[in-house]
DNA sequence: TGTACATCAGTGAACGCGCGTTCACTGATGTAC
DNA sequence: TGTACATCAGTGAACGCGCGTTCACTGATGTAC
């Protein structure tokens, strides 16, 4: 082990130390925008979408509040990047099940996983009006996550959301996972402690049983191509 | 018509004529509860449930921000109130619609257009977190609806929401025109223009012709039991 | 029919709060020469 | 390598706002006798 750790640190980390003395923070942060990030994520998380604010997530990076407008312009910039880190790390999720096992229930399970663990970022994520809509970033997260379903439903992946009727089945398997997973969480089958939460796993698979594409999809299925 | 048409007024309502001189309004407002559920509808359905407020609703029925308190005594309990009206007329919508034609996909249509027709209401009725999910009324009101669905899939209503899986199919037809719904009002297939707004039900036929349980019942159907 | 009185359904002012955003500012960084 | 200077990324105070709820109050209603 050095001696000195700041003698090892690089780059602008090294300018820092030279201009911070005892413990007291630099007047530069170095990397606020991701840190606010990680702060608005966690309070999305927490406390969902009505719990969020903008002087919630500059106190809780440390910051005063008006330094978020400089890297987001205002709320709603915060929460783009928040959704679009939600609908990454969806897609990740979904990604790593297919390369496992590409089957419309597979790919159920996740989708009604994720919601149950992360309820907040979940509601977040569909609540569109909350941030920008048109982010390409965000708009390609969500377009990942579409065309694992899309392969694990028909085989293939379209390269646009919608448009023709073709993609009717992967919209069918969409919305009946995304509808039950909306419904569970808020409530609608009042099953709120554990053993029910977990019951709930159980019912999904019953209830893919009445969609004839995740019949046929059932046998062990191809890899997905990436 | 009458010379006096006070003079034909009865009830309550003539004695607060005596009372009042000219155009003044009399103290006691006579039916406030009935006016500020009304109000608070009118919000929901014009600003969704971000937009609403105890104040606003108070302002609308022309009233003091502190009168809703004495009929509703909070915040939840008025907007409990209104998510039991959109249960109501949810209900009423299904019942009338079964009573012509008790299919699957007919009670999907009429899903999908209260969602449509209605984005504000249909978004508080599930977000649960805003209102008194316990309420016997609004329980009753919920149940209505499900039966309705219920009849049209499995031919017979359960007594109560969840519990075993025979209710599977009913709940895989709800699931998938609630997220249908949802996912439609939440521009997740990128439709926002009346034309692409129409297509909706022609993608909603589509989506519901994978569902198994919705082809058997396409023939013309029994008529629902009450 | 009249009267006393309890109860009900309003008022309006105030409390304390947290919010998003703007603003003039300043400390730190990066770059041209 | 040093210096001048533009640009960047923060601060902290303030603005104006709307919110839900509490409170002491008062006008109107309903009821017991």
């Amino acid at each position: 082990m050095p001696k000195d750790l700041n003698a090892v640190k690089i780059g602008r980390s090294r300018k820092r130390v030279g201009a911070v003395t005892k413990e007291s923070k630099p007047y530069h942060h170095g990397a606020l925008r991701e840190e606010l990030i990680r702060a608005a994520v966690e309070i999305v998380e927490e406390a969902g979408p009505d719990g969020f604010s903008l002087r919630a997530a500059a106190r809780r990076a440390g910051v005063s509040a008006a330094a978020p407008a400089h890297h987001f312009g205002d709320v709603r910039g915060l929460l783009t990047a928040v959704a679009t880190v939600g609908f990454r790390e969806f897609a990740d999720e979904l990604e790593a099940v297919s390369d496992r096992q590409a089957t419309v229930i597979a790919v159920a399970r996740v989708y009604l996983r994720f919601a149950q663990k992360r309820p907040g970022m979940f509601r977040l994520m569909w609540r569109t009006s909350a941030f920008h809509l048109t982010d390409e970033g965000l708009y390609q997260a969500g377009l990942r996550a579409f065309r694992v379903l899309d392969q694990a439903v028909r085989g293939k992946a379209t390269s646009e959301l919608v448009g023709d009727l073709s993609l009717a089945p992967t919209i069918a398997a969409w919305s009946m996972m995304h509808g039950f997973s909306a419904l569970a969480i808020d409530q609608a089958f009042f099953a709120d402690d554990p053993a029910e939460l977990a019951q709930l796993e159980v019912l999904l698979d019953a209830v893919f049983s009445n969609l004839d594409i995740a019949k046929k999809a059932a046998s062990p299925a191809p890899t997905r191509k990436r």
